[in-house]
DNA sequence: GGCATTTAAGCTTGACTTAAGGTTGGTCCT
DNA sequence: AGGACCAACCTTAAGTCAAGCTTAAATGCC
């Protein structure tokens, strides 16, 4: 994890640093907006401490280049001045989370802490197999980094085979799982299902074994 | 957006509800610990509003019960006490946001939307989708700099819309995010809903996903 | 009373099913 | 071993039905 810390006080420089540090952080310290501002723009950090009081450049109007240039790392702000006014201002200006001085070196720690869980939390479980991904979440599919669309019904039969990566999937297990209730089992939808699957992603990706089921293909290294 | 708010001193929760409905906030309010936890698990919230000074269960229990059970929306904490232990002590059970008595509503709205709009992984405070944006301060809505007139009902359902981009939807998810309580669901007013929305921003704006739900269509430049 | 929201009813569409004919692979028989 | 037979599976296309769309009228909240 590596953090940015812009603030003209030596002083609170080091001590911020230094108990980052501690935590296991990489740290980055530079001293006024405009250094702030392409350091910010140019390097790739987890998270920034952001001081609004700056020399050759206002905290604030850092933090909202920052926000039109697209970087969307979290970033606390610190400040002297403890007026709600500043604060909604700052939040408003794209700030994560805010801080008055004085304050223990611990908070800042325990914030940014708090603000990387946070970012961090957003990293969606994907199931992947070969080249297809499927993400829950977002309910797509790609293949090769390719979109590709599915059908409800599909997706949960996708779904269903990438949670039981290695297993052979008999018909009568899909229609249990991916209906609600039990169906005529003379019916040929399941085959018609497999066969659109492996339409959209590739003859080879599900084998068939013979009165047995359905698998995941071991390798997935065609098309 | 639906925000949970438990605070026991009903008038300020009474404030809190009413600056944030101002802010065009599905609200639910309970006044104990042991309710609080419970709808926090029961129902589906995208942001949190936590006392700390509550009968029947002390709310960091509460939080982190609810993060022991897998649920991740982020909660802002108010408490009377200002010393740093706790809010570091507040920070580590989960919290994401800090806020001392006594506050001004108005900060207690931009640190929810600050969270929220992190939560959803977008950092500038302005929602924009192609040519439509949405200012949640001061609830207008443009359409290639044209303003749109909005009910507060499609301004909530376009809100929790562009604070997902790329997700697929389900109306049940849309229902529970723009109404308080719950909902018969074989009642068509989402599509009715969904139906005005494209009346007023294009018909391509909204895509739908057969089964699964609805979405913000790709790429919707100079309709 | 006026406006926002919901209900209701008929319509449209495309996802899923059915069905029919083709293909494959295993097995048994000579 | 070779071939014939059968069952399991594949493929395609057409039909069906429920999900979603649309409009208008009814309801309910300021």
């Amino acid at each position: 994890m590596r953090v940015l810390v812009v603030e003209d006080n030596p002083q609170v420089a080091r001590q911020i640093a230094a108990a980052l540090q501690r935590g296991a952080y990489v740290v980055d310290v530079v001293s006024d907006g405009e250094e702030g501002e392409f350091f910010g723009l140019t390097e790739s950090y987890d998270a920034v401490i952001l001081d609004l009081g700056l020399p050759k450049c206002e905290g604030l109007t850092v933090l909202q280049r920052w926000r039109q240039a697209g970087r969307t790392m979290p970033v606390l702000i610190l400040t002297a001045r403890d007026t709600w006014r500043e604060k909604v201002l700052g939040l408003r200006a794209g700030a994560d989370d805010y801080l008055t001085k004085p304050f223990e070196v611990e908070e800042v720690v325990a914030r940014i802490e708090a603000l990387i869980r946070r970012a961090a939390g957003h990293a969606s479980a994907v199931l992947a197999w070969g080249s297809v991904t499927l993400d829950p979440s977002s309910q797509r599919v790609t293949i090769r980094d390719q979109p590709v669309e599915m059908t409800a019904l599909e997706f949960r039969t996708l779904s269903y085979f990438l949670h039981h990566p290695h297993a052979i999937i008999s018909k009568t297990e899909l229609t249990e799982h991916i209906y609600n209730q039990d169906f005529d089992l003379d019916s040929n939808v399941i085959e018609v299902l497999i066969n659109r699957l492996r339409k959209k992603l590739g003859a080879s990706f599900i084998s068939t074994h013979r009165g047995k089921g359905y698998q995941l293909t071991a390798f997935d290294h065609e098309t």
